[in-house]
DNA sequence: ATTGCATAGTAAAGAAAGTGACTATGGGCC
DNA sequence: GGCCCATAGTCACTTTCTTTACTATGCAAT
């Protein structure tokens, strides 16, 4: 009930396929909602049949036909509506910190090993939702595009994913700091 | 398959009820794993079952009596054997953001009061955590706990959330100040 | 006297999500 | 020629989660 609505947001903007959302989903959608490719499709059949979505078949040369989805007037009714109900609650899954909570009874080589591996998936997204907003941007300096930029929405959710990642590698710091004094290797 | 983990982290320390497990998950494990209650007792009937926990019964007067659950030897091979897995990546589900994101799409005024709600939730939050976090430290300071302190585990957990909320925040308010700029009321 | 709150749970349907395998085309690499 | 990668999906199965609605007890306030 609530994955439509970010694909909605993501297509409000664009006419895509279903592949170009996974891809979109991957690499900046996940910043505030995960889907897997299988979920996005399903639920792109559901809106179809329910009118929320259009899709048309574009045959490719080169590459396998597609079907690109794009919003109705259902569609962005549905979307205005979302945006007037009160969101739920953050929800977050993050595994390494369980296994950081359960430390005193874990493997804590392990545990240090994969929080240095979550270090660097966090530098990596962080250099892609950089350059995204260097996109987003272009020449324009942060001021100028706050006064008359018109993607303001992906600006805000990209600049709370660029602020999470950098928390993200700060804490990875703070953690691998004190591991490396109290379990020396 | 890692909700159980969640739990036996949380039960490694202390024994408890489902109800208390539902206390704690809302108000300090919800910084990295989300249940409902209704998740909790499902999953420790389980646990129970395949002989991760042992439960009790414990017969109250003033109030109905409860089942204090505990990890088993058992429970504690499966919790090390967790804490050496790689972890799955992170996961997010936060609908503000989706609204955000379709902000063009959407009633500006409602998304606006919803950042304003979502900054008082993250407000309690933080204070709450900022409370656990002088229960934790006592009267030593950060530095003596971190170099003689027994819970670990639980200090890095809790210093993720404060940053995670007073990053929630800040960025509330950078999106309320972009919000007042280009959409004054 | 009743309402509301905290404690301590249970039941069961239905929606959503995750997993793994599979089909197909074309391009580039060695 | 064989292999992997990117594109563009589909299918089936299973697990997990959410939602809604229940049962009970005792305390405190109005």
């Amino acid at each position: 009930m609530a994955l439509r609505n970010a694909l909605l947001a993501a297509l409000a903007d664009r006419e895509s396929s279903g592949y170009d959302l996974a891809k979109k989903f991957r690499s900046s959608v996940a910043n505030f909602w995960t889907a897997t490719p299988q979920q996005l499709y399903r639920e792109l059949e559901k809106m179809e049949a329910e009118g929320l979505l259009s899709a048309r078949l574009v045959k490719q040369d080169k590459r396998p036909d597609k079907r690109l989805f794009s919003v109705t007037g259902e569609g962005r009714a549905a979307l205005l509506a979302f945006s007037r109900r009160s969101p739920k609650p953050t929800t977050v899954r993050d595994e390494l910190l369980v296994q950081v909570e359960a430390l005193a009874h874990g493997d804590v080589a392990s545990v240090r090993a994969s929080i240095v591996e979550h270090r660097e998936a966090s530098r990596s997204r962080l250099k892609g939702y950089e350059q995204r907003l260097r996109d987003i941007l272009g020449d324009r300096t942060d001021d100028e595009f706050l006064a008359t930029g018109n993607r303001l929405g992906p600006y805000l959710t990209l600049q709370r994913g660029i602020s999470f990642e950098r928390e993200n590698i700060a804490w990875a710091e703070l953690a691998l700091g004190v591991l490396a004094r109290r379990y020396p290797l």
